[in-house]
RNA sequence: GCCAUCGUAGCUCAGUGGUAGAGCACACCCAUGGUAAGGGUGGGGUCCCGGGUUCAAAUCCCGGCGAUGGCUCCA
């Protein structure tokens, strides 16, 4: 999930006012505390504590009281300056080690004065100081409403080589009301996490025994993978795209020609002897794409190739950084590389955008923040591949994204790979979070290492652009974010069960079996919910598999040769002639295929 | 990997040193039901794993594994 800070300047200034009155509260608890840095964060704000012991989270309340009290009081936020060396020697003195520190940084950076924020009281006496930039509020009193969330661990300047601190993180809103929906917003987030709904719904599992980031699925959420995967795959074959398929290791010799070694090796997993030769799992599809290009001379005629596969790679995350099914160990990617001359270029890369907008579409994200990644000009030894190809590539992505109309997009110097320039793309799902899922790459390393060329109408080699493009990223994550903007209620195309028979009463069962068997000849996967438990309970249990449709079928449907359809979305109820709505439904599901 | 918290039935959880519990789910019986929980009976546990302390460990201690929240990382 990304992180945006888009709050008004206003309140920045009043979360970390927030963070101050939490440093002072603190302060009061352990006298001893050491400060580190306290911002203000996206729906509030954070500081950094080193402590004389653990915290725990019955503190976060007392912490609250105190914090309340110093609002209470009203004090003034009194700002001054004092030359660096004076200011670096009372810090000294208030063994502030961590803002010593920050001080003589800020010296080495060519600052002369350090500012301060003061904390004065009624009665004028001094309560707090906190060296910092501001700005502040005028006063605690002016505070709006906060709350302590959670604690952790954090390393002193995010290096983790320095000491851990102890982080308290916070909420602020200008008033409770806002307060209140920010944290109803949680709630709703927690209802649709994947990891409950992948257990709920019967999508998923993980096992010890199996190992961690190594999902396990079952049948109805590899049933979803599989309709999305497939569509996938048929969307790129008729795109233009030729399939290809490789195996999941390789000798290692591939994968230190490749260079993958070098600069990842600490990613893969260790070695395979086979046959007294080394082997490795594969980190990456890359290699195997690039040496079926050099299977044969290649000739400008044949430009450009697109090659597709969805390739299970695995990559060593470490233990701290899994999470359900967004960042695990074993995943496949729809990816896919594609090979052409210069003059191709443009054409391949708005191909792929395009393609990439239709995918991503299709599963109703419509809110999409494109992020173009580029070499910093002033670092160039730090990418691999000659400034002429740097300069094309960057000028066409920048190109094909103002000709798609996306104007505003995320420009980010120097974050491109040390193989080339991409485009990241990130979408907001149904509760406004951002997620990144594709990703267009420029690749200079592999066709230099590997030699890649082409023949030219001019007789002579020639090397082609490789561009690597996975448009839902990898099938994991992509189902993780998924299941999370659906809340879990599947559209009918993806739903493992589409929709589920209900008979009123024993006696509705045959019926209730024969127009089953209609659907299901029509390639609807269907359910039937037997007359073993009340009428209430069957729909309960529909309502929370989350089934596209209800089927009820009683009296009345046995009759009319009707079904009583409820819809999950709407809620509402409808009847249908049974076979207009088997017409319907298999409209709807055969859509998006 | 680091800091913290946690790990008891398929799921959600209670159980603080003395014979392992509840609700849901599951099975069976009764009830034959019209749009979100009818009633009864029953089966189900290496209390994450290994070691230690103790007459006695789900419970206390140590190590490991796994999960959660962050930090760092994410080609």
């Amino acid at each position: 999930m990304a992180k945006k800070t888009s709050a008004s300047p206003e309140m920045e200034k009043m979360r970390h006012s927030c963070a101050h009155v939490l440093a002072q509260a603190v302060l009061q608890m352990f006298p001893e505390a050491k400060l580190g840095f306290g911002p203000a964060i996206e729906n509030g704000f954070y500081y950094d504590f080193e402590l004389p012991r653990t915290l725990i989270p019955e503190d976060l309340p007392l912490i609250e009281k105190k914090m309340k009290h110093i609002v209470k009081q009203n004090q003034k936020f009194k700002k001054y300056e004092k030359p660096i060396k004076e200011s670096i020697t009372f810090l000294d003195k208030i063994n502030q080690d961590y803002k010593v520190e920050a001080a003589n940084d800020l010296a080495k950076e060519g600052h002369d004065t350090i500012k301060f924020f003061e904390n004065v009281d009624q009665k004028g006496q001094g309560t707090f100081v906190d060296m910092c930039e501001g700005p502040h509020l005028e006063s605690t009193g002016k505070l709006g409403a906060y709350k302590l969330t959670h604690t952790a661990g954090a390393y002193w300047k995010g290096d983790e080589k320095r000491p851990m601190l102890q982080r308290i993180y916070g909420v602020c809103f200008a008033t409770q009301k806002e307060l209140d929906e920010h944290l109803k917003k949680l709630e709703e987030a927690k209802k649709r996490d994947h990891r409950k709904l992948g257990t709920e719904l019967e999508l998923f599992t993980f096992d010890e025994e199996v190992g961690a980031g190594l999902p396990l699925w079952l049948p109805k959420g590899a049933y979803i993978r599989h309709k999305i995967m497939e569509f996938a795959f048929n969307t790129y074959l008729a795109n233009g795209y030729d399939p290809v398929c490789t195996p999941h290791i390789a000798n290692v010799a591939l994968w230190s020609h490749s260079g993958h070694l070098d600069f990842y090796g600490d990613s893969m997993y260790g070695s395979l002897t086979i046959d007294e030769e080394e082997y490795r799992l594969k980190p990456m599809n890359c290699p195997f794409h690039v040496k079926m290009y050099n299977n044969t001379t290649r000739s400008y005629r044949e430009l450009p190739f697109r090659w597709t596969e969805m390739g299970t790679v695995y990559r060593y995350e470490r233990s701290g950084t899994l999470h359900g099914l967004t960042r695990v160990r074993g995943f496949t990617q729809d990816d896919a590389h594609i090979i052409c001359r210069p003059d191709q270029l443009k054409e391949e890369l708005r191909k792929a955008l395009d393609l990439t907008l239709f995918i991503l579409k299709t599963f109703g994200f419509e809110d999409i923040e494109m992020n173009v990644s580029v070499r910093d000009p002033e670092n160039k030894e730090k990418f691999i591949g000659d400034d002429k190809r740097w300069e094309q590539a960057e000028d066409t992505l920048k190109e094909v994204l103002e000709e798609s109309g996306f104007k505003d997009y995320v420009y980010d110097i120097g974050g491109a790979v040390f193989y080339g320039p991409k485009i990241d793309v990130k979408v907001a799902d149904s509760i406004g979070r951002m997620w990144q899922l594709s990703t267009i790459q420029f690749d200079f390393n592999l066709p230099e290492r590997f030699g890649m060329t082409y023949v030219g109408e001019d007789g002579n080699d020639h090397v082609p652009y490789m561009i690597h493009r996975a448009l839902l990223g990898s099938l994991e994550r992509f189902m993780g974010v998924l299941i999370e903007h659906y809340g879990g209620a599947f559209p009918a195309w993806l739903a493992p069960t589409p929709i589920v028979f209900i008979p009123v009463a024993q006696t509705h069962e045959k019926y209730a079996e024969e127009i089953m068997e209609k659907f299901k000849k029509e390639g609807i996967r269907a359910e039937m919910y037997p007359a073993t438990d009340t009428l209430g309970k069957r729909i309960r249990a529909a309502e929370m598999k989350k089934i596209p449709y209800m089927a009820v079928i009683g009296d009345k449907e046995v009759e009319g040769k009707s079904l009583a359809i409820r819809d999950y979305k709407t809620k509402k109820q409808n009847s249908y002639p049974a076979a207009k709505f088997l017409k319907q439904l298999e409209k709807e599901i055969s859509q998006q295929q």
